[in-house]
DNA sequence: ATCACAGATAAAAACGTTTAACTTCATTGT
DNA sequence: ACAATGAAGTTAAACGTTTTTATCTGTGAT
């Protein structure tokens, strides 16, 4: 017993191959009652489009190719771990459409843009998705010139207007700043992404802006930027702690960081309240269960990933960029006061 | 400019398609100097295979179906994150073979099995890799009798043998077990995986032959099953820690639990190293990061996903299943002494 | 000189689909 | 009455491979 083919529903029906994919497809050529009988005759036979053939006729892949920057597998540290939700939300975005994700792991920046040279030119998918944009992202530019739909997790700032989703840092970072002026906090660390992405970018803007218009001064010395696991947090909590006027609250990135902020703590005998606070954003509702749980700004994953997965299936149906620009504005969930409170 | 095709090199070097075809597969029926000319023509034009073409020839995709559970994109609990690893590790494994890894997120086991069912008959992959195995499970079954090519990442119990990689629970738990035992602990609580997965079945299993062979009673109120959650964490130690004969010790079953436990003790104002302790199964290498850093058995993940991607690779060239099995065994991380110190 | 044979290459068919070009037939407008 | 129009189908080619079968060429044996 073969799998049935158009061919299989053209002999059944004693109607052409053209006009069973005709039918099928709903093109208008095609009378209704004829398509009717087409697809009740699919239905019997258990018919089900074979993809290769399309491929080959039309070099459509039916793939979207997600692109996935993971330091390499010799490097153990707690890093893009949200990026297992991210996928799986875009893949049930895709559900529906007979679109499936491929995945195509590169190890940094360097790899990813020869990666996305190879599916552009080699037709390897009809879309794909990047994150950890730059502000001047040379991989947004070449799948521009190529045409090639794409969406983006994270905006750019100075390339030519694309799909994208993300948070919205700079609204994020202005009210979490006023928040902690107005709790009675001067000094005021940012633990930030590497300066090469869009959002660390963003986000240490909006944090000058917000020291200025507080009248404070900016201290170079209370940001760092890297990568972020929770190495960073706590070698990070652990030298700007040991400073002569140290911070007394750490905004935190990500929640791997804050996690690493924590043990910082620890390592330096703070205490979480009275010596210093950690804000931190979270993707993963995980600021919870910190000990004791902290204030962030939440944007559970399935949200922007839902829409990257929407967004490609409408690039790829030839929907203009400019409609299909998200920004998310994460809900702030308070879980502390954040006063300091020096008792003891 | 066209992409090249084999066409294109006919031309070139005035050979046909079909000698082309074969000095590029390295055909013996070729001669050497005809595929020197033939490779060096593909060479010049730039030519790379065209899957699709093959696909549609042959019926092989080139796919490798990595079949994700993860809870719906409306719960939002951190449940299941190492899978970002545990993807990019097989996504390696396969980057010098024509292999991509495409993307199947299901939401239940239920789904996982009709997925694979569709899979399988429809041939959307050549090959197959599953997780959350279970101690008879039938997704197994259902690939061994289509003859479809698999890996899985955990064991099986009532199966025929299959191609596997898992960690060596058993060991993992006797080791621990007998550790606490020799610190003095006699109350041990095991915050353990759903019983319908292998690996909770043989956990519970070499707990209790450990508790016998301690001469210790067996008390099913210290053992828990369920979504390995930090909530799953939380709530257990919370109400483990209530009980007349509580715990002194923990053992979670991955670091997203060991993270709930934290915030159980921490709601319950309960102290590591005094009133109890935490040990952990530990992927992502994060347990160094709690506060204090616990005691954790550690197997970075890509360990066992290189393997699962270097074993597909080898099931799906035809190799039998009964060579490529592999229990590794974590390295035991010790990051606190573990024994209680009742001091204050 | 002829034959059989092997080695090397070529021709052709096939995989499942889409689509441009064509045919058929009924309907319409004059 | 008849050409023009349009609707609904059909034919056939094409996408890039692989593979079966056929053809050709030269060698060595008879």
């Amino acid at each position: 017993m073969q799998r049935p083919t158009i061919k299989t529903i053209a002999r059944e029906t004693g109607l052409s191959i053209a006009t069973v994919s005709k039918a099928l497809k709903h093109s208008p050529q095609v009378r209704p009652e004829t398509r009717a009988i087409v697809l009740d005759a699919a239905e019997r036979v258990g018919y089900e489009l074979n993809l290769h053939g399309v491929q080959l006729r039309t070099g459509k892949t039916y793939q979207v190719a997600a692109i996935m920057t993971a330091p390499g597998p010799k490097e153990n540290e707690w890093e893009g771990v949200e990026y297992a939700q991210l996928l799986s939300g875009i893949s049930w975005a895709l559900e529906e459409s007979p679109y499936r994700v491929s995945l195509y792991a590169v190890r940094d920046f360097e790899e990813s843009q020869e990666t996305i040279r190879q599916i552009v030119s080699m037709k390897k998918a009809d879309g794909i998705i990047i994150s950890g944009t730059r502000a001047d992202d040379p991989r947004i530019r070449l799948m521009q010139e190529a045409e090639f739909p794409f969406v983006t997790y994270g905006m750019s700032i100075h390339n030519a207007p694309h799909a994208y989703v993300d948070a919205d840092n700079a609204q994020m970072i202005r009210l979490s700043m006023a928040r902690l002026i107005e709790r009675g906090h001067r000094r005021i660390a940012l633990l930030n992404p590497k300066e090469q992405f869009t959002y660390g970018v963003v986000r240490l803007e909006s944090y000058r802006k917000a020291l200025e218009e507080a009248g404070l001064p900016y201290d170079p010395a209370l940001v760092a930027h890297g990568r972020l696991t929770p190495a960073f947090g706590r070698e990070n909590v652990v030298s700007m702690s040991a400073l002569a006027d140290p911070p007394t609250a750490y905004i935190c990135a990500n929640e791997a960081t804050a996690l690493g902020a924590f043990s910082g703590f620890h390592a330096r005998g703070l205490v979480h309240g009275r010596d210093a606070v950690i804000n931190a954003t979270d993707d993963l509702n995980v600021s919870q269960y910190f000990a004791p749980p902290i204030t962030s700004y939440y944007l559970p994953i399935g949200e922007p990933s839902a829409l990257l997965g929407k967004f490609i299936l409408r690039r790829m149906e030839g929907e203009p960029p400019a409609a299909l620009q998200t920004l998310l504005m994460p809900d702030l969930i308070e879980r502390s006061d954040d006063r300091l409170r020096p008792e003891r």
